[in-house]
Order: structure tokens, then C-alpha cells, then sequence
DNA sequence: GTCTATATCCAGATAGAC
DNA sequence: GTCTATCTGGATATAGAC
């Protein structure tokens, strides 16, 4: 149980989001927070002790967004068909919000992996509940026949990669149109849906 | 043309590759490098001038190597599914000789998207080209109607995204067996191809 | 709690002997 | 071309007045 954040606490963990998630951890100095939030870099070391314990609060948070409500969906009683159409779009809509991220995470989880088993534990994300799910559905003829490991990593690739690899694909094939950029990620939320579900319909 | 690299720089070059491609730009010192390849810290300086020399070197290189052969496959006048199953097998198969390359390239667009520009000029990639083959298959009625930028990136990312995203998926879903992965990614040859295609066959 | 001033360290880069 | 020694700037972090 945390304690209630005073202000500045939130001041400070505001100007630390935007920051490090712009610019990840190598990438950001302690000035840049302190002229983001207004505050004083010494008052940064006051609250924070150090960078990396700076960095630990946004790594996380940011992270516990990420981590999707794959089982919240998964799990419910609708149509499986109905599930894959809610967790692209979800999954999607959640990241339009917070673009930085995908790139932010995989980045610092690359830089760190050993982070890895820390989240595992303090997540508590269980794969194999959606695993066996998607099994169940093969079993029953609903779906084809599939590792459903592939299948997993297929939707989160579509749907995570065009915010990791933005500026690519907007430079080379929107040539830097982001108005007609963002229409296209609207626009996936029910083609990549379409996509996967007739990819996998027997 | 660049005239004959001298021992001494291909030495440099070799070490400094290793070491930004794993810490990325931010990531890596200049004494990191020095020592990777036994080399003193000032040639360094005397070969390149200047760190940020040295990194346009790795960079471009390094992105030559991932910006695909996708215009000489989609061009072929092979049947549009075998150019699926070859595009898909030979960027999967290049990517995992240098698997750091995704995170690599997409960490330092976002760093710095200003490159996009210069790298579109040098490479001369044109989409555009792609795009139409698409459309004209789909016209002819081989494939479904789909946006052709949305085929694209879904193909794009579900061979590029395993890479990229190689820390969290090897943890979550494989417990950290880096075999099991790599056995993972072999399959994804064919798995990959396979889904597209059933995707977009009318 | 908040500030200024400072300690400490390490980076990129260069000077200059060999 | 290659090295050692050094300059200079900027980073994290802290001391200490208010």
C-alpha cells in the first residue's frame, strides 16, 4: 500500500512520464525533468532518491498499461469470434492513447531483460489460461488448427508494431502524413480483427 | 565510392557494430567500443572524428541490411501466394542473422525521425510500386478486397514484431527457453505465410 | 520542503610525444 | 598511425543555508 502522493510527487512523476517515454533512460537527464515539471533537480533527488528509482515508478506504470486485459477478454463467455473483435480494438484504443509506449517498453526491456522475471512475478500473468483457451476452440472445430502461440503473437504483432515502428511506416508509406496516418490505425481496429478471424475460420 | 577500408577500420567497424547494435546509440561509449575492438580510444577519433560519424556508419549499414528485398520478390512474375511464402521466409531468415536489428532501427527512428527523410532519398524505396501489385491482385480477383497498406504492415509485423519484442515474448510465453523460441521462429516461416494467405484468398 | 552551490565522476574530444 | 595525458562539458548526486 502506497501512501498518498503529495503534489509535487505527482508534478514530478508527470513531467518523468512524458520525458522518459520520449526519450527512454539513457536518453534523459534529470534537467530535462526538472524544466518539464517546473521543480527543482535537487527536489527531484529529494523525492526520488535517484534516477533509477525515478524511472522504476514510470517503467512500471507504463508497463501495467501495456499489459493488456488479454484474460479479462478472454475469459468471458462470449463468442470467440466476438473476443478477438474486442481485444484488437480495446488493445488498439489503449495504446492510441499512449503511442510512446510500445517502443518505451520494448526498448528497456531489451536494455534490461533481467526486468523480465520481476515482472512475471508482479504481474501474474498466466499465457498457458489463453493458450488453452484458443486450444479448447481448435478442439471443438470453431477455429483451425493452430499453435496457439502463433496465433497470440500474430495479434499482438499487428496490433502493437505500428506504434513501435510509427515513424517507418508513416515516413515511407504515409510520407509523413500523420492526419492519414492516424485514420489508418482507426481503420485497423476492425481490418486487423477481419484479418485474424478469417485467417482462422475453418 | 569509398576507397579501401584499411585494416585498422574494418576492426573499428566490426566492434562498433557489436556494441551499438546491442546498447543503442545512448547505450554504448566510445570507450566500450575501444575495447570490443582492442583498439585505443583516440583512433577511434582519428578513423571517424567523432562518435556520431561512427554511428551514421553502423546505422546505415545496419538498415540496408533490414530495409527488405520486398520490390525484387513482389516484382517477380511468380503466383502472388509464392511471393507471400518467399518474402516471408527470406525476411524472417535475414532477420534472425542479426536479431538485434528491429529494436535497433525503431529505437533509433524514434530517437532521431528526422533520418527518415535522408533515408528515404538514399534508398529510393518506393511503396508505391508494392501497393499496386496488391491492388491489381486484387482487381483480378486472386485475393479479397483489402487496403494494400494494411496487407503491408500486417505483414511486416508479424515477422519483424518477434524480434523486436524477443524479451517479452521468450519470457512470458516461453519461460525464458531461448530454444524453444528459436524453434518458435523457425516454424513462423511457414505458419506466418500460411495465415496471410488464408487471410486474403477470396 | 525548497533552493543555490558544489562535489564527483565520466563522457567525448584533442594535443602532442613518439 | 598510435599512444598517453589532458581539456572541457555535462551528468548524477549531495551539502547546507533558508
Amino acid at each position: 500500500m502506497k501512501l498518498k502522493q503529495t503534489e509535487t510527487e505527482v508534478l514530478i512523476l508527470d513531467a518523468a512520464r512524458k520525458v522518459f517515454l520520449d526519450n527512454g533512460f539513457d536518453g534523459t537527464t534529470m534537467q530535462m525533468i526538472a524544466d518539464e515539471s517546473g521543480i527543482n533537480k535537487a527536489l527531484l533527488h529529494y523525492y526520488f532518491r535517484s534516477k533509477d528509482r525515478l524511472f522504476e515508478a514510470v517503467f512500471f506504470e507504463a508497463f501495467a498499461r501495456m499489459a493488456p486485459n488479454l484474460l479479462k477478454i478472454f475469459t468471458s463467455d462470449a463468442e470467440f469470434t466476438d473476443k478477438i473483435r474486442g481485444l484488437v480494438n480495446t488493445y488498439i484504443s489503449s495504446l492510441q492513447q499512449y503511442p510512446q509506449i510500445p517502443q518505451f517498453i520494448l526498448h528497456e526491456l531489451h536494455r534490461n531483460p533481467g526486468r523480465i522475471i520481476e515482472l512475471m512475478h508482479s504481474t501474474g500473468i498466466n499465457p498457458d489460461l489463453v493458450l488453452n483457451i484458443i486450444r479448447q476452440e481448435s478442439k471443438k472445430g470453431n477455429i483451425i488448427g493452430i499453435d496457439p502461440r502463433q496465433l497470440i503473437v500474430n495479434m499482438l504483432a499487428m496490433c502493437i508494431f505500428p506504434f513501435a515502428a510509427r515513424p517507418l511506416i508513416q515516413g515511407f508509406v504515409f510520407k509523413n502524413d500523420s492526419g492519414e496516418f492516424d485514420k489508418f490505425l482507426e481503420n485497423r481496429k476492425t481490418e486487423v480483427a477481419d484479418f485474424i478471424i478469417k485467417a482462422i475460420t475453418p
